[in-house]
DNA sequence: TTGAAAGCGTTACCAA
DNA sequence: TTGGTAACGCTTTCAA
């Protein structure tokens, strides 16, 4: 029976092999109760010779708990999320936790249902990293599990929240941009229901400008359009409005802009300036030099744990909204007007 | 009962609610067996007015499959296991399989921690994507899960592998170094135990520059050494020796040493010529320009998945050893000598 | 210090 | 078509 293809030792194979009950093999296994220590010599032999890994399942289902701590993330080929995987992975195992990672391929629908699974497997907190799906979805299951969501701006009652303040970052990287004298700025913009996140920086961005006397050129990159249309645009802009900055929601569309904009012979930053938004690692770099406002991915992620633990060693403590300043980063990609 | 806090409802509940046995709830909510539109309709009702989710331990216990893949991923800030996370978890999604993800944080024994997690919550298949964790520590699940080593070149007989082949890789890069007239060329070398795979190219470029004649300078490039320090070893070295390009292990530590060696004056590729490896984006980028091997990411996560539900589907189905070619990129960062 | 027995939430097999 | 009942592998009383 236990040497049955693709089953595993249990406990019942420990014990006869140790030649003692079951009983004795879960108290030495989890150290708990008390037990000779020839119980717990033979024991830890049976065990190990059969390369015994207990039932995580079976463990969570009497017990109650899993220590496990399940992470939704939007895009596992995002860096920000990627960042921000690392960094609570690190504080989770210092608090005893583990994490555990489910995305939906892109779909609202997929991540309610990568979502689901991680309910399903009764893990004891739930952070969730996406600006898709609705807080609605999420605050579902709050009451019953302890949630937090990180990285976006989210100010429903039941749900806790880490993220950086968008408005603020819009509004820092927009002064950069207004201080180094450009008078007329090209900002992308995304709609609101293709990423909250991105749409409130870039509305920050349009407001502080147009406050400075800024005139902005407001280019369309919803997420179905093609970097390089969106590049099209941004040089004829150019072109025609004498735009000498450019201001992108995201490095990474920046990327593909810089990209984009250089198969159409305009160079960055000597025809035209351009700002990022994220800052994360590889493209925040001085010698990549991208100018772009760094988010707290540092904080964010940590704080997350911190929060998500604490509710769940006290599920009555007070729903929070953490709202962390970014930084502007200043690289080769912005120059001052003229 | 079920209203006890952080308890979720089960199965007992709406068969309450919905006034019939647990039996008939199960069937509904899981589609088997033969029940009357009635009963369908009030199971599903009351789940839903309930938010019931299904325990996935218990069910799990019970069936003996998750339908779930383990993935064991080095470096969760990578972008090479980033990528191939999103891979996984497309081509997982489509075989009808969800992908759950641990990491260790960087050390051995955090990394056999995190794959006996995911063996406790006994996944119905491994993909181990670390070039760290030695493959005697991961064989000794493969007899009873469905493992795979996905990304690096593992020929041990009992784990099937899908890795890009990097001795092929390192030999291609440098013959493009070698090809473009570099005489004397500097090769940043890490030992075998930081990475296999590193190791394993650099090894291959090295042998390939002196097959044909060129010089090398082979500069130590562990992980424990700070990329300002390689950098100014290669420094001193172009200085002294007049090497003319310098080769590294991966994209990433060519960024970090580009940039250590633009804070001493150094620049790329005007003062000397770099190359990296691994190829995914961002890095690898038009417009960054880096000359880099690509590995062929999206083709080993595919294969890795298809491998692995291969083998959960057909246990006997034979160990394979899949190596796949890598792809020359030609970036702005290698230029011709003189 | 030990082992027997009662669950934990499901599914699956059986009568009814 | 139904519902009762026996597992699944483990932890946790409770007696001995």
């Amino acid at each position: 029976m236990s040497g049955a293809r693709g089953s595993q030792p249990t406990i019942l194979d420990v014990a006869a092999r140790a030649g003692v009950s079951k009983s004795a093999v879960s108290r030495v296994l989890s150290g708990t109760g008390r037990f000779s220590d020839e119980t717990r010599e033979r024991v830890e032999r049976a065990a190990a010779e059969l390369g015994y890994v207990a039932n995580a399942m079976a463990r969570g289902l009497v017990r109650g708990r899993t220590h496990t701590i399940g992470m939704l993330v939007r895009d596992a080929s995002s860096m920000v999320y990627t960042a921000l995987h690392a960094v609570m992975e690190r504080r989770a195992s210092e608090l005893g936790y583990r994490v555990v990672t489910t995305t939906g391929v892109g779909r609202v629908e997929d991540e309610k249902s990568a979502l689901a699974a991680l309910v399903s497997m009764r893990v004891d907190g739930l952070v969730v990293c996406s600006g898709l799906l609705p807080a609605a979805e999420i605050a579902e299951f709050a009451p019953r599990i302890a949630t937090v969501v990180a990285g976006r701006p989210e100010l429903h009652p039941a749900l806790s929240s880490v993220y950086c303040d968008e408005t603020d970052g819009g509004t820092q990287i927009a002064d950069t941009v207004a201080a180094a004298g450009h008078e007329t700025v090209v900002v992308l913009t995304v709609p609101q229901d293709n990423a909250l996140t991105q749409y409130a920086r870039s509305q920050a961005m349009v407001a502080r400008l147009r406050g400075r006397g800024v005139a902005v050129v407001d280019i369309d990159a919803s997420f179905v359009r093609p970097p390089a249309d969106v590049a099209a645009d941004v040089a004829e802009v150019v072109r025609e409005s004498g735009a000498t900055a450019l201001m992108c929601p995201t490095d990474r569309l920046m990327l593909d802009v810089c990209d984009a904009l250089h198969r159409l012979g305009v160079e960055v930053p000597r025809d035209v300036s351009v700002t990022g938004f994220d800052g994360v690692y590889p493209l925040a770099n001085d010698w990549i030099g991208f100018t772009t406002l760094a988010q707290p991915i540092e904080r964010i992620g940590r704080e997350a744990i911190d929060l998500v633990v604490g509710r769940i060693d006290d599920p009555t403590s007070a729903v929070e909204h953490r709202s962390l300043r970014g930084t502007v980063i200043s690289g080769r990609t912005l120059l001052p007007r003229r």
